[in-house]
RNA sequence: GCCGACGUAGCUCAGCUGGUAGAGCAGCUGAUUCGUAAUCAGCAGGUCACGGGUUCGAAUCCCGUCGUCGGCUCCA
């Protein structure tokens, strides 16, 4: 982890809305430590939406003390206390806080660890600063309102735990997270907006509007999809079949599994095992196991791994690569073939930690719109910039605009550690995927040392509606792997030469996309992507209005359109009630008086009745919006 | 994986400090034949996540397991 110390500049640059929730945060440690003297306190800066102030101290705080912990803090803002900033010696800082003084309201038997911690870290050019309030001290770079009594309105939100400094070997603090505005009415605003957000939460969603579940007995982080999901998988795969095909790209199948040797030497398994699901052991091919003996040199790579003399284990894959690689090799390739792109919406199975499973977004079973571009040098430019336009191209069919590229680069000072051995290489792919950025005109953001170990990567991140980031698409570039997998094309000049690999995911996985997909459009999807396209309810269910009305369903379905017909025995109102409910997107209201007319009152989710029209005229409209993707 | 909270009918939830479960919606049956966000009535539905323990008695208290949620670490 590295230092993530603010600068006094950025510390200048704070927004009055930052300073003023750092301020709290000062008014919460204070307000703790009226309530519980021994309180140990490490850092406490303002994050987006609020606050928090990490907390060592043996008393759990539960929401249950709010109340009594925002009572002092009322207290303390109504005193009114000035902030009053205090320069002193990095001697002087250490003194006061071996007397426990430092985020303390006074001298304590046990020293201010933390702060004390924190002071060591500090740059021995910098200056260290002192912040007080009432009796309440705290080692403080700033900055602050004026007066505790500029804190306009709060509220504790929640109480998490945290490693310190971020780093799972420390130990955890409890973190209590809270919010503040200048004035209650914002305060108010913001817990309106979240109850807001709450509502498009795709697990919320995903579950009114049957989509997907997730069921006990299957396991954790393995959703299953209902027809409903299922319908907005197959309108996606199309997309991505079609998107690709016309780029040139080649669908392929692999399968699920793979012994344990494909990912030893891939060079997969030393670093991925950890997030595999474990292997299955067979007996029965020993023999192959004793015929295949591995090289020293995969032995080394595989080195620990463990080994058995009497089975052989087959992994459920983890990722596509090192199938698609074979399927390279399985044929020669020459310089005439390339660039070659292998597409395949894979099925990936990943051992994540139970306590980062999260709804659609992180799961442990995910279906990956996966491709391998394989090109020489020359052709990576272009084949990097195609893949560019068809996320952007994607992501305006979407109508996705928030969303960050991060360009993750190497650290030169690492080579040969954290990213494989190969200066040149690393330059020209990241100098060539810099020129993509630039010359596409992309906001994006450089983050240095954060590559894959075999090449820069573009990553595109997005939020979920209650504020988690996540990588939705990703291109990556890999000079590593094919050589690991010895992948060659024979050039012009008849010599062999490894490839350039590029793996990309503009749609990411099935459940993420959709899981964004469900909140990005609150549920209310653009009628292609809609699971239920068209219902049809009727007015009565006298039998010739059921023909008529069923004549139209067979019409529309013949048209491939996702249409469903409500016969139930509600009134009217009922069946728009519960169509609307569902979010389906169009409705056709049919009764006696259409039926005469060979027409259908067609209405809208969520935007009403939009009146009669001929039967002819609302199926040409369904169709023409589908088949161009109308938003 | 770690810390904390939570886990009652298909769904949303009620059930006070322990006295062996209740509503609305959905479902089923019947009646109603109705023009743009809920027609009426009846019926049925629960080893209160699971397993132990305390107790005369546990949905309620304690312990463990599983799962979910809020974070941390991690990631498509």
């Amino acid at each position: 982890m590295e230092d993530e110390r603010k600068t006094p500049e950025m510390r200048a640059q704070m927004t009055d809305v930052e300073r003023l929730r750092h301020s709290t945060a000062h008014v919460l440690a204070t307000a703790i430590l009226k309530i519980w003297p021994e309180a140990q306190f490490a850092a406490g800066p303002p994050v987006d939406n609020g606050f928090y102030y990490d907390v060592d101290l043996p008393h759990r705080i539960s929401p249950d003390d709010f109340e009594k912990i925002e009572a002092e803090m009322k207290k303390e803002i109504k005193a009114n206390h000035p902030f009053e900033r205090m320069e002193v010696s990095r001697h002087e800082a250490l003194e006061l806080g071996k007397k426990g003084r430092l985020a303390a309201l006074t001298d304590r038997d046990q020293p201010s660890k933390f702060k004390l911690d924190i002071i060591e870290n500090i740059p021995t050019d910098e200056k260290i600063s002192l912040y007080r309030n009432g009796d309440f001290i705290d080692l403080c770079a700033g900055a602050h309102v004026m007066r505790t009594g500029n804190i306009g309105a709060f509220r504790l939100t929640s109480v998490a735990s945290a490693y310190y400094k971020d780093d799972e070997k420390n130990p955890q603090l409890q973190r209590v997270y809270g919010t503040a505005f200048k004035t209650k009415k914002e305060l108010d605003e913001h817990f309106a907006m979240l109850e807001e957000a709450k509502k498009r939460d795709h697990r919320k969603l995903g579950k009114e509007l049957e989509i997907y579940i997730i069921d006990e007995d299957v396991g954790p982080g393995l959703p299953l999809w209902l027809p409903r999901g299922a319908a907005i998988i197959e309108e996606l795969e199309k997309l991505a079949k079609e998107t690709e095909f016309a780029a040139g790209y080649q669908r392929v199948r692999t399968v699920n599994i793979a012994r344990e040797r494909l990912y030893k030497k891939s060079g997969h398994l030393p670093y991925y095992a950890e997030s595999m699901f474990p292997p299955m052991e067979l007996s029965e091919d020993v023999e192959a196991i004793k015929r295949d003996e591995l090289t020293r040199e995969e032995s080394d790579i595989a080195s620990t791994v463990q080994r058995s003399n009497s089975s052989t284990k087959y992994y459920l894959k983890a990722m596509n690569c090192p199938h698609h690689h074979k399927l390279f090799a399985a044929v020669p390739r020459s310089y005439r073939d390339l660039p070659l792109r292998l597409a395949e919406y894979g099925f990936c199975h990943r051992y994540e930690q139970s306590g980062e499973l999260f709804g659609l977004m992180r799961v442990r079973s995910m279906q990956m719109n996966d491709a391998h571009l394989y090109m020489t040098p020359e052709q990576f430019g272009a084949e990097f910039n195609a893949v560019n336009e068809m996320y952007l191209n994607y992501f305006k069919l979407f109508g996705l605009d928030k969303y960050l590229m991060r360009f993750s680069t190497h650290d030169p000072t690492k080579l040969g550690q954290k990213f494989v051995d190969e200066s040149e290489l690393w330059k020209q792919t990241e100098e060539m995927t810099r020129r993509v950025l630039k010359d596409s005109g992309i906001n994006y953001v450089e983050v240095p040392n954060e590559a894959a170990f075999y090449g820069p990567k573009i990553d595109v991140q997005v939020w979920s509606v209650i504020g988690r980031e996540f990588t939705i698409a990703t291109n990556q570039v890999d000079f590593a792997q094919p050589r690991l997998l010895n992948l060659v094309y024979k050039d012009r000049d008849n010599t062999e030469k490894t490839p350039l690999c590029i793996h990309r995911a503009p749609l990411g996985t099935h459940e993420r996309f959709i899981g964004f997909l469900i909140e990005h459009y609150a549920g209310n999807f653009p009628l292609w992507l809609s699971p239920e396209q068209v219902r049809i309810l009727t007015i009565t269910d006298e039998p010739q209005l059921l023909d008529y009305s069923r004549a139209i369903l067979n019409e529309l379905r013949g048209h491939q359109v996702r249409a469903e017909i409500d016969t139930s025995t509600d009134k009217i109102n009922g069946k728009i009630q519960r169509a609307e409910q569902m979010k389906v997107h169009t409705m056709f209201v049919i009764g006696k008086r259409d039926m005469e007319a060979s027409a259908v009152s067609v209405r809208l989710h969520g935007r009403g009745n939009l009146g009669a029209k001929s039967r002819g005229e609302a199926i040409a409209d369904i169709l023409s919006s589908i088949k161009e993707r109308r938003a």
